[in-house]
This record gives structure tokens, sequence and C-alpha cells, in this order.
DNA sequence: GCCAACGTTGGC
DNA sequence: GCCAACGTTGGC
């Protein structure tokens, strides 16, 4: 079992579009590391969301149910997504309470602001969902 | 709206 | 292979 945080900007897709679909393509990624990331996934895998923009905040839990793919019409160029489904909405740690947690300052979400999938710890994992 | 951080592109 | 220019992301 692996964990993952995912950032998506609400207005585009939050969490709660998430929540009423059965299952969503995680897509649009384009960029290397990120993409390496989603190509680690495996089923099960527990993915925190995370709202950037105005609300920087973890706000619920997806889970993998489907591993890397190409992403239609990106074949060519080697992108691929993932599949998640919403488990649970979180009232998870803000920006601003991450920065304050003395044991959360090496997380990408503070080292790499701009990367937009990245690998959690169970440990992370766990703090960061719960406020 | 601005800017810092960072990734990509293209000229050399 | 280097680096300047440029585009994007995301916090402020």
């Amino acid at each position: 079992m692996q964990y993952w945080l995912l950032k998506t900007e609400p207005e585009t897709f939050s969490f709660n579009d998430l929540v009423q679909r059965e299952s969503e393509p995680w897509d649009g990624v384009r960029n290397y590391q990120a993409r390496n990331n989603m190509q680690k996934m495996e089923l099960g895998d527990k993915c925190l969301i995370y709202h950037s923009g105005k609300e920087k905040a973890v706000v619920g839990i997806a889970e993998v149910v489907k591993t890397a793919y190409p992403e239609p019409g990106m074949e060519k160029e080697n992108w691929v997504c993932i599949d998640i489904k919403a488990l649970n909405p979180c009232s998870g740690m803000s920006l601003e309470e991450v920065k304050q947690h003395p044991d959360l300052q090496n997380i990408p979400l503070l080292k790499q602001s701009r990367l937009s999938v990245m690998p959690l710890d169970e440990k992370d994992f766990l703090m960061l969902s719960a406020s």
C-alpha cells in the first residue's frame, strides 16, 4: 500500500466533482516527475486530494482503481493517466498548518510546490488527512 | 495582479 | 552542453 497526494484546482475539478462519479481519469499531467509517480501507483493505493488556489487544504481521500495507462490522445507523447475513485471527504490539514508542523517540513508539498503528484509515507498521510 | 520557483525550448 | 527566453503553477 502506497500513499500519494494529488493537487487540483477546485474550480477546474474538485473533490466534490470526484464524489459525483463512479471513477475518474486523473489526466492532463504534463510533468515527468508527476508522471513517473503515477506509473508507480498500484490498485488500492490511497490518495489525498489537495485543493490549490483559495482553499489550500487537503479535502478528501481517494483510491486508485486503475493503474497507469496511456492518456487518450496523448499516446505518442507518452503521457499517462490513472483512474481514482472517491472514498471519503476529510477535514485535512491546510497549507498553513502543514507549514507550522515540525514533522512535515520535508514533504514535497512544501519542498516542491509545483509538483502535482507526489508520494507520501503512511505517517504523513495520516497526519495530513486530519487537521 | 504580482512574483518566485521551476520546467521547457531553442539558439549558439 | 550551456543559457536566455518564455510559459506555467501556485502562493501571497
